[in-house]
DNA sequence: TCTCGAATCTAGCACCGCTAGCAAGTTTGC
DNA sequence: GCAAACTTGCTAGCGGTGCTAGATTCGAGA
């Protein structure tokens, strides 16, 4: 019993260090330098092992993405809870989204571009993920203005996620990106 | 002369080709599908010959990319002037936008998700290019109230792109796009 | 101590983008 | 007319990718 435990502890500890790996290779150098070569070399055991723990990259990616997602929710839960005043959870949850992906690109687009199979928008959604997207319902819901609160946090939430990516890709300069939000944020806001 | 000239305008016309045979190849199969290889066995020519005409993979998507984005200048100009009233005009520029990267993924991709190396928003940014921001200029202008109509054309644009990679990546249900696109249309209306 | 199963590694497959170097074909100069 | 020089496209191959079959090592239980 004793042995088994440990190695299941064991087992659940190298995974946690090839996710880890993972994101700090994605992180330092970009997830086209994160070859599972790289990663095998990173976590000193050999290729097939990261095979036993997951299916393929994809998966690895995907493990990193909700780890990502967590990092975000409790960012944006925080900046909900320092608004000064209910009338500024808006703007202290879009800016703070717009922070976390600013702050760690290649995550974000493990989280919100690359194509993982996670459950978006289902009662299935891992719990990270419902407590992402609630931050954000939370935000635009006093601004809803009778529309559906859901429907409208999916339609801020895309606006952001589309001056991200548009800025990271170089179609819209970066230096104007605080006019900008402030513009999205005036739509926004009843 | 006229032999150096016959020369030039077949070198042309297989430039053409690729560019055409990598278009049809990724909106059929999706850009993963288009590898060296499979293009030039696709124009009947070697490998090396990809090479003669363009830099290297990525050179052949930006061809393509830009190709895409004349389209695209052209049927928002369309969805302009087939707009009944000047009221109209941002809901139907949105919608042809939206359309326009529904009906052709691939290349929508090439144009504003993948990493190409056109310069946007600058004076130097080819024709075609400035052509469709403008269409999105002139549609959210009459909505500026008194903000900079480059700035608000862009944070619309970013929305719409927002809506499309999120809705594409399965992150937001699809079933739900025309209500979100109304409440995004009804925020930027003034 | 020995056996057997699980865990891990080595080696390799089929593919990728890209390129060096060779073999035709074409033009140019004598 | 003919050889030299240049252009053009090819074959073959390099170093990389994700992934896996099969051999090998190791450790637990009899």
């Amino acid at each position: 019993m004793s042995i088994q435990t440990r190695k299941e502890r064991e087992r659940a500890q190298r995974e946690k260090l090839i996710i880890t790996a993972a994101r700090e290779l994605a992180e330092a150098e970009g997830w086209e330098a994160v070859t599972t070569r790289r990663l095998a070399e990173e976590v000193e055991y050999s290729q097939p092992v990261l095979y036993s723990h997951f299916k393929g990259k994809d998966a690895i990616m995907t493990a990193v993405a909700l780890e990502g997602i967590a990092d975000l929710a409790e960012e944006l839960r925080a900046a909900r809870m320092a608004a000064p005043a209910p009338a500024d959870i808006l703007a202290a949850v879009g800016s703070a989204y717009v922070a976390f992906a600013d702050r760690r690109p290649a995550l974000y687009d493990a989280m919100f571009n690359q194509i993982v199979d996670l459950p978006f928008a289902t009662p299935e959604s891992p719990a990270p993920l419902r407590a992402a997207f609630d931050e954000v319902v939370r935000a635009v819901s006093p601004h809803a203005d009778g529309a559906d609160p859901g429907l409208l946090a999916e339609t801020f939430w895309a606006a952001l996620h589309g001056l991200i990516m548009l800025m990271r890709g170089g179609r819209i300069p970066r230096e104007y990106h605080d006019r900008r939000l402030a513009l999205l944020l005036a739509r926004f806001s009843r």
